[in-house]
Formats: C-alpha cells, structure tokens, sequence
DNA sequence: CGTCTATTTGAATGTACTCAAAAGCGGTGG
DNA sequence: CCACCGCTTTTGAGTACATTCAAATAGACG
C-alpha cells in the first residue's frame, strides 16, 4: 500500500486498514495518452482524478475562441471541473493530458457512497478545497499587482520544468496574456526585473 | 431558533436539536462599529465570521502601499484570512468593517472541537469552500478574460448597490485598477459597452 | 468652518494587444 | 530518411488600454 494517492490521504487524515480498503476500491487507475481529454466542456465531470504521474491541462474556451488555462496538474495532484462534479452540471472546463499520465478516477457516485461510510473524507477533501482556495486567492493578487514579466518570472520558478514540458502558447494562455506578447517579453527578460 | 446563521447552515446539512446546540452555543455575536478591525495583517484570525447585517472588506496591503481587496464580504457570508484560520500563521489580510454590522463569530479552538462532535460540520464547510472556489476561479476567468470597464459593469450588475455602500477607491482596488481609471471610465461608461 | 480624504481631470508614458508575415519545428507519410 | 504540412514561435508596426503624476474640485466629518 505504498501507492502515491495513499502517501497523499495520509498526509491529512487517519484511515484504519478497513477503510483504507473501502477508499482504495473505489479508485480506477487509468493510463492514458497524450491529448487525451478527461473532461469536456459541456458534457458531465463525473469523476475527480489524482495524478499519479504525467501533466494535464484544464481550460476553458471563451466565446471569442481564446483558451485560457485554470491550472496545470502535475504529480500528486486532484483535479477536476469541481463546478461540474459537484452540481453535476455540464462543465465549462477541458480537461486534457499534456503528457501519457496516469491517474486515479474517483466518481462522484462513489464519493458520495465513501462520505457516508467515512466521514473523516469530508476532512480530507475540504482541507484539500482549502489549499486550492487559498493558491487561487493567491493567483488574483497576483494578476492584481504583478506585472507580466515579474508573473512569468514567479511562474518559472515555481515550476522550474515548466519551460521543458509546456508550449509557450499555453503558459501564455495560464499567465493571462498573448503568446506573442510572452515571446517578446523572454527577449528583454534579463534586461528589466521589476 | 430562526437566525440567519442557522437558516444558512441549514441549506447544506440537517442537524438534530442537540447537535443544533452544540452549533449556536459555539457562536459568539458581536455588534461592531464601522472601521473596526476583526482581522489585522501579522496577528493570528483566531475566527472566523458569519455576517448577520453590515458589510465588511478584506484587503491586503502590498509592499509598494497600495491596497487590494480580496472580496467585500455582505449579509449570510463566512469570511476570515482563511490562510490564517486555519494554519494559525499570522494573516496577510485585514478585515474591517465599511459599515456598522452584526457578526457571529466561531473560534479556530471551537470548531475544531466541533468537528469531532459532529463531523457533518465537516461537509457544511467543505461545501462553502467549494462555492467559494468556483467563484474566484470565475473571478480569475474573468481577469483575464474582460476589459476593465466589462469587470467593472458586471461588479455593479452583481451588487446593484456597490455604488451607494463602497467607495470608488475601494471599488477600483477589488477590480484591479486604479482610481483614476475608473473615474474616467464611468464618464464614458455608456459609450463603449464590448 | 477648516481639515483631511476622495474624486475628477488632463497630459505624458508605458504596457500589452492586434494584425500580419516570416521563420522554426515536429510529426507523418511516402 | 527526407520532404512536406500544420502548428508554434518570432518579429515588427501600429494601436488601445491603463498607469503615473500633478493639480484642481468636491465631499465628509469633527
């Protein structure tokens, strides 16, 4: 039992060895392809996913035919639409592999099932929500105070493969700005550090 | 029994009479005049509020003085440095109130023993953090998305009377601008409407 | 009434975008 | 294995959006 997605439950939560069973059944361990999408706007997220290694990519698509990407999810990571999972309506999220990955699936169905059976879950995937709120709340400041070049900078160095794994035109895409404008702005990078 | 606070914790998650109890006796009310501080950058957010009546703002401050409002909190709303809350690290928000308000307020300390008494608590406030998170993803979305002058019509669209309870300036450091721009903005307000 | 802060106005500047075109690169099929 | 196609990245010119700074005006509050 020494899988990533349990090394992960037990950073935050106590399970005892029948629980541990309970929770581990419920996941399906998928291995996919690159540009395979998990999740598609408009239709249901019906699962969350751990990543269990690889990077994926979810975005949404504007009305003017722009992407804009919500986050990478690399290793050690849960992701979904969570609009979608939770309401069960459609999502306004993709949801793609960037990479061949692996990662767990955990339905909602099944989720539902495990909060009745387990409620130290519902610590568990609040303190998760948490986290996520507060890097999120992090990421608005962000775009409040920051320029580009000092975002892009932060952003490379918080991920400091990023530059290997991840095409310019979607890193622009996740900074808020064009991939023209990200080109130009790498040129003078050394140049103006504000 | 009909407060507002038990009315909204009633829309996620059914308590018995005991368990109700438990909930209120945990509460503390307080009546707070207006530019009261309840949480302040550097000291711990020992609570976490639920807004009865009034209106309150969380802001930080940014090296270079200028100051970002993180969200303005009204009536049937929880808020709190969440970072703080619940790491018990020093804040890097204040709360302060724009208006004399009613709060309910729940200590770090009671809802941890809370939680193990009734840990449906747990899903209430997972739940929160949810509707919480999907609405600062929307407000990332939108960041990146829309001009100034839409983020702005659609601020005031959302909080019809925004104008008559907060300040410009305040109303510009929630939308990321300065308060000039939004001065001159509103002047040609209706001209451009992309 | 006077003081302090918020708002307005305008000029000059900078940051990022649009559009267009060229160059680079990767994958696929022959 | 190479050539081609399509997508990504670069480059540049022109433009739009938003900022800074400064100064005048308006408003709030004791």
């Amino acid at each position: 039992m020494d899988e990533l997605v349990v090394k992960n439950l037990n950073r935050h939560i106590r399970l005892n060895s029948a629980e541990f069973e309970l929770f581990r059944n419920s996941l399906k361990f998928k291995k996919i392809r690159k540009k395979t999408f998990l999740i598609k706007s408009g239709e249901i997220a019906k699962s969350t996913y751990f990543i269990n290694s690889g990077l994926l990519r979810l975005y949404q698509i504007q009305e003017d035919g722009t992407e804009k990407t919500a986050l990478f999810a690399q290793e050690e990571w849960w992701v979904s639409d969570l609009y979608s999972f939770y309401s069960q309506k459609p999502a306004v999220h993709f949801l793609q592999a960037l990479e061949p990955s692996e990662v767990w699936s955990l339905s909602k169905v099944q989720l539902e099932k495990l909060y009745l059976k387990i409620p130290k879950l519902e610590r568990f995937f609040r303190i998760l929500q948490q986290n996520a709120f507060i890097s999120q709340n992090e990421r608005i400041m962000d775009m409040m105070t920051k320029s580009s070049t000092r975002r892009y900078l932060d952003f490379i160095n918080k991920f400091p493969d990023a530059e290997m794994r991840i095409s310019q035109k979607h890193i622009a895409s996740f900074l808020g700005i064009t991939p023209e404008f990200l080109s130009t702005m790498k040129k003078n990078k050394i140049l103006n550090l504000p």
